[in-house]
DNA sequence: CTGAAAGCGCTTACAG
DNA sequence: CTGAAAGCGCTTACAG
């Protein structure tokens, strides 16, 4: 009576069987070991009992837990549904599960929740690193997705590619003075797309950088970035590093008056959720992070087994260098669109005409 | 030699202070049966040798993981960053690590990732629903954070009141014609907020209902919404179900000349991320997430302790009902902003006047 | 206050 | 092809 109460396990079906749980096991592994008939009986009980395997059991035996953990400098961040939705349909395919952890972006929480992580038995972990941080070793493997520019193995997107994609574009459609908008100086993300678009400028054309929290340090939180005043210097294009700062320029220069794009174009970086809900749609470039995802798995994976295989200790002469790369080249998303040719005459009261 | 490369365990404690692996494991888990200075000695060493508790063991000893799942119908639904972050932090506040897993806005994949998570070991599960789906009896602890009208427990916000405060507020600043721009016909959730909206029109207020689906299935995606109609036509303040539609309706409008919110005030729902980013920053209706998320895990955990201590079967004549309930009131922010009294004389050509 | 022993569910050599 | 046995790391009665 009370057998319908707890979860059946190995033993149950053997006993049901009359076999061994050594035979049920192999059996349920698929391992060959087993007559074919056996096997699809015991298979056929498993399936009768709603047998479903304890990985409790499983971890205690082989060391492995199948569960990656996922940390995350701060779950609030706009990117991180993307991010967290690739890593865990990557992970799902490779067999394992997702823990997440939020790092709050500070260090000694980063370190503190890792150690959580390890404690729960994960595998490895994913660490997406913001702004520079370092992370120190810890006694599984890691992947970590940064820039490119960031110290040790390191996966990403190639975001220096997407800010060369992103000037190209502007380049192409006529744009001679382009706005680059960035919000952190110090973000190494940002500094690889503006770079990235500083590199082909071509034909004449020139930029400017501003800095959104440079402009908030001396007018205050909220303020507006003075885009009028650089449309009313010619600036016909605004190119900033993310889709939130583009979204901010986006609605101050139609709060101008200015029309987007007629006459000022506004692109972004990274896709989010709202860039096609606004009005015009926002031009903008994106990660593929089903791709970075896959290789941060797959490299984690890797690693895992050959952990597991017992490969620890490099014997003799250190091979290959410790640090690897690979970044992932970002696509452009035009859309309907913010970002426009140079085609039409330019107005000089900034406004809108019907 | 090679024992620094395993990690530490109890046993290794108990050989090296010559006790016992129980003591070891009482005095670690505080329960007193040890004498202080043995317990002492016992976590000064483990504290050495960096031990650190092997969860498997203990999960298959005592049939708990400490390990929730959450559910999410769609990562990259917006508000998830918000949901997320609020259930990590109340499960690990009360000892638990989450997995996550994305149902992808479908039933079948919902009841296999379910499946996949039960395989895993969780103690409970969090399950965010949507659109009025309902969710197959599994045999764990379940929390459902929805609607407060979906049928089952559930706790949620309180959409309806949520609705009521945006449409106090937009009254008591004086506005009496007003559109209600909802997006899915189907969703309680939007339906809430609107009744609730609706249910607070007064002193001969009136309002409009536009559904952002049902403009898009006869126009197109991404189509004019003819916001600068309804403004023509008498309309004040745009109230949406979403910041993401507050946020579609805040550009069509800017872009067509009409000022936000001298002419015409926007407000939204949800606080997202980028809500206090554009200009003018969006009023909204803010969901207290630390609150939902908080009593979800507590329910969670308390039925995990209920069913742990075997108080599965209700014996005798059955207690309360089944269902319960609870609704979080929610929370006006009113920002910089984007919804503001209707003292000023309203100007007919809808420009933007310097 | 401390220890010997059993057992959670699984996998893996090893024998037959 | 199949089974008996050991053991992964922990906790929990039970005895002393």
């Amino acid at each position: 009576m009370a057998s319908s109460r707890t979860r059946p396990n190995m033993s149950l079906i053997a006993a049901r069987l009359d076999v061994s749980v050594a035979t049920v096991s192999n059996a349920l592994a698929g391992k060959g070991r087993v007559s074919p008939d056996l096997a699809a009986r015991i298979r056929a009980m498993a399936n009768d009992l709603c047998y479903v395997p304890g990985m409790a059991g499983r971890a205690l035996r082989t060391g492995r837990s199948y569960v990656l953990g996922l940390v995350l400098p701060d779950i609030a961040n706009p990117l991180f549904p993307q991010i967290a939705q690739a890593i865990e349909s990557s992970a799902a395919e490779a067999g394992y599960g997702v823990l997440i952890a939020d790092s709050r972006n500070n260090v000694s929480t980063q370190t503190e929740v890792i150690g959580r992580l390890l404690e729960r038995g994960v595998d490895g972990v994913v660490i997406v690193l913001r702004r520079g941080t370092r992370v120190a070793d810890v006694g599984t493997p890691v992947a970590v997705i940064d820039s490119p520019s960031t110290p040790g193995n390191t996966v990403s997107a190639d975001h220096w590619q997407g800010g060369q994609l992103v000037m190209d574009h502007l380049i192409g459609l006529g744009h001679r003075k382009i706005l680059i908008i960035g919000n952190n100086p110090d973000s190494i993300v940002q500094n690889d797309r503006i770079g990235g678009m500083k590199s082909r400028l071509s034909n004449g054309a020139e930029s400017e950088v501003i800095w959104v929290e440079k402009v908030e340090a001396r007018h205050g939180p909220g303020c507006p970035l003075g885009l009028a005043d650089y449309y009313r210097a010619g600036f016909t294009a605004c190119s900033a590093v993310s889709d939130l700062t583009a979204l901010r320029a986006l609605t101050e220069i139609l709060g101008a008056g200015i029309s987007v794009p007629e006459n000022m174009s506004v692109t972004g970086f990274d896709d989010l959720v709202w860039s096609p809900v606004v009005r015009p749609s926002l031009t903008t470039v994106r990660m593929d992070m089903a791709t970075i995802a896959r290789i941060a798995v797959e490299a984690l994976t890797l690693a895992i087994e050959r952990r597991a295989a017992g490969d620890d200790l490099p014997k003799g002469p250190v091979k290959a260098p410790p640090h690897h790369k690979e970044s992932v080249p970002m696509s452009l998303v035009i859309r309907q669109s913010s970002a426009r040719a140079m085609t039409t005459q330019r107005t000089n009261n900034g406004g809108y005409s019907k």
